[in-house]
DNA sequence: GCCAACGTTGGC
DNA sequence: GCCAACGTTGGC
């Protein structure tokens, strides 16, 4: 049983590109108690994730990727020196989690706007007004909607 | 740049 | 445990 999830960053900060780039990426910095619980509790080795770029316009899912490795303490939030330490968080005691995700494959970019406009994807959370959550799930038959939208005709992997 | 919708903090 | 004040997110 295969679980689908939406993680949101700023292109500015970290990018499809960039993560194609790097291979794989540790999704450090999240410092909310909900997208934590999401992250340290129900995500699972090869759930995959839609990469979602917010702040920008247009807001846009960038493509697919996969969770690689599940998760484990965000070191950042012990470090003095990182823009994410918790004083409150230790290595003995770790009060945030991450995950390791990797790239799957590139889509056509699938526009927010768009996504609100489609009849199929009501209750997806991200169209939900007010949503902020950073990591939030996906239904498999709305991932399977969103994927068909971005060009990409049936589940990949 | 604005601001609605949240989440967090801390006094009481 | 309540809630006002404050900070953040993120679309517009």
């Amino acid at each position: 049983m295969r679980n689908y999830w939406l993680m949101k960053s700023e292109p500015d900060v970290y990018s499809w590109s960039m993560l194609v780039k790097d291979k794989s990426t540790h999704w450090d910095g999240v410092r909310n108690y909900q997208a934590r619980n999401i992250m340290r509790d129900s995500m699972k080795m090869g759930d995959l994730v839609l990469f979602y770029h917010s702040n920008c316009k247009p807001p846009h899912i960038a493509g697919i990727a996969r969770i690689c490795k599940e998760s484990y303490p965000d070191f950042t939030s012990w470090d003095p020196k990182s823009k994410y330490f918790d004083p409150k968080s230790s290595e003995e005691n770790p009060r945030w989690f991450m995950v390791d995700i990797e790239p799957i494959t590139d889509i056509n970019t699938v526009n927010l706007q768009d996504a609100k406009a489609n009849q199929d994807l009501m209750g997806l959370p991200l169209i939900r007004k007010g949503q902020r959550l950073s990591v939030q799930p996906v239904s498999s038959e709305h991932f399977e909607i969103l994927c068909q939208m971005g060009g990409i005709n049936s589940i990949p992997i």
